[in-house]
DNA sequence: TGTCGGCGAACTGTCAACAGTATAGCCCTG
DNA sequence: CAGGGCTATACTGTTGACAGTTCGCCGACA
């Protein structure tokens, strides 16, 4: 049992503990974070938590200011598309990047594995592909950026934006036409594709966001 | 004397103070970062520096791993690359927007700027058009991406890379023209040709990097 | 002489206490 | 009864000390 102690690093445990909880919607967006109540939660000194706040403050899941308290980020619909709009920009120029070097085998493999997700179980299944492109792509700070940043926002909106409805059936359909132009090597068709997947993606959002869309800016009226 | 104290956070001196050493290469790439030290040349305890780091460490400027030494970070030339290519796909998609959201009397402004620029001081001049882009696409996270993350990297980086060489003309060309675009309101081709003028700029880098590779890597042999 | 093992120094991680600031409630005043 | 200023409280910012880990040095041994 005393075997290979993997050298554990406290404040880096907090900070998977706190990111766990946003996701988990027990730290909920636009809630205060208190670093006394968090630290005698996790049964810590408040050393560890207050860095695993700033470093959750680095990756923009929460918001701060000098002497005020810090809250879990809570996006305005308005700062939603501007995320979508940046993830149009970079995952479009992933899959470009994935059309351009990734080997054969592994495009039938990422065919395989959408067919398996049709299928499969329905949450995650769709964000996948877009994480395997992202690797696809073969660029480390592309890869770090849609899959770290980026991803944990989305993630964390992902539960309240209905991924549910017809356009799952959609999104399959052009999922499998992104992976057909890559294997087509062809880059243009690829990107361009991938954009307006999450274009489409973004409008779908907007239709049912402006109901929530109260609630979201309640969250931040002071 | 006592009027408008503007309520100093203390570890957020410190974290502009080690961004300007970083800047002025006091705090060399690959270099190794020591929190004591830093602190009594402060004259601050340790807590602001860790502080500091900790979000010098959240927008990449410094890597650390558990107990090691935090070092500031060392680009090799394939990641200066990879710098490059993230920046043609979210600046493209920047200018794209510009092309799209810029007002006519902002763009005779931005015109004027750049004009101003050929003949002004060296230094800086280049880079403040693709700032300018970018807060014109009015996209606040692609703005502070840009502008934050990127931007230092890039400013880091290019006191080495040359900017200067017959380049600078050439530079001023490409940046005319892609406003020509931007007025046009043809996204298309503004996206285009930002994207080329970056690329052209990564291909100049590319060519007078091999010499100083040897130096890149040395400075994270361990 | 070269290499392995242990010892010591230096650094990072963690903690509990202290200082400064903003928020909230209360009292006083108009 | 409403509004403004004051006090109390709770939280963040900061500090110095302590614990655990890694790295470098030195000596012993083959």
């Amino acid at each position: 049992m005393t075997g290979m102690n993997k050298t554990i690093p406290l404040g880096e445990d907090i900070f998977q503990r706190m990111l766990a909880k946003i996701y988990a919607c027990e730290l909920a967006p636009g809630e205060i974070i208190n670093e006394s109540s968090l630290a005698n939660e996790f049964g810590v000194s408040r050393g560890p938590v207050r860095e695993a706040v700033r470093r959750l403050q680095g990756i923009q899941l929460v918001t701060r200011e000098p002497y005020l308290r810090a809250r879990v980020v809570a996006l305005t619909p308005h700062e939603m598309l501007e995320l979508f709009q940046m993830r149009e920009a970079i995952e479009g120029y992933a899959a470009r990047l994935a059309a351009r070097n990734t080997s054969d085998s592994e495009i039938t493999a990422l065919f395989k594995d959408l067919e398996r997700a049709r299928s499969g179980p329905g949450s995650g299944s769709s964000f996948d592909l877009h994480v395997r492109i992202a690797h696809a792509s073969a660029n480390s700070r592309i890869i770090d950026t849609l899959c770290g940043d980026l991803y944990h926002l989305f993630r964390m909106y992902r539960r309240r934006s209905g991924d549910a409805g017809g356009r799952r059936s959609e999104a399959f359909a052009e999922h499998w036409q992104i992976l057909r132009a890559i294997q087509a090597r062809d880059e243009d068709l690829a990107e361009s594709l991938m954009r307006s997947h999450i274009r489409r993606a973004a409008a779908h959002l907007s239709e049912q966001l402006p109901a929530d869309a109260a609630g979201s800016v309640a969250a931040q009226s002071a």
